[in-house]
DNA sequence: GCCAACGTTGGC
DNA sequence: GCCAACGTTGGC
């Protein structure tokens, strides 16, 4: 038996390219095109079944978390990177040895409001989270289920 | 659109 | 293995 804790996550995305209204709309969403190893090894290696995600827009106005998705399938081999057409296409990548894998999302809620970066930044018990950090770029991030919590929290509240 | 921060690539 | 050049991310 091998029983493992959820774990919490935070996935950025742009809302132009797909949004948390986009992610209400399907069953579930491969997230498809991640060209980073260290976001694509808590992919492979960490995200489950059942975990929950902080949904994140970025580069968005106001940029901040929008709401909460759920690991609705564990990682698999991304497609588009066989694909030619596709932007996401990697030359290095064969059907032997894949490179890049990727999970699937399923929509849990959407906020009532966003609880954007600048508010993130003001909460004090949100100090060591990562995506509050400078130049933490990194699109899938690890978050403390204290941090979760708490985040989840902050839309019933006065920004 | 600017630019700081960071990751990746490739020459050596 | 170093590191400069380049590309990308993402807030502002």
């Amino acid at each position: 038996m091998s029983r493992r804790a959820k774990r919490y996550w935070l996935m950025k995305s742009e809302p132009d390219d797909f949004s948390i209204d986009d992610l209400e709309g399907v069953a579930s969403e491969p997230w498809t095109g991640v060209r980073n190893y260290q976001a694509r090894n808590y992919m492979r290696d960490d995200m489950k079944v059942g975990d929950e995600v902080l949904y994140y827009h970025s580069n968005a106005k106001p940029s901040g978390v929008v709401g909460i998705a759920k690991v609705s399938k564990e990682a698999y081999p991304d497609a588009t990177q066989f694909d030619k057409k596709s932007k996401y296409f990697d030359p290095k990548a064969t059907k032997e040895e894949p490179r890049w894998v990727h999970v699937e999302l399923a929509f849990v809620k959407k906020f009532d409001r966003v609880v954007d970066l600048a508010e993130l930044k003001g909460n004090p018990k949100l100090e060591e989270m990562l995506v509050i950090k400078r130049g933490q770029r990194l699109s899938i991030q690890p978050v403390d289920v204290e941090h979760f919590r708490e985040v989840k929290k902050m839309p019933t509240k006065k920004a």
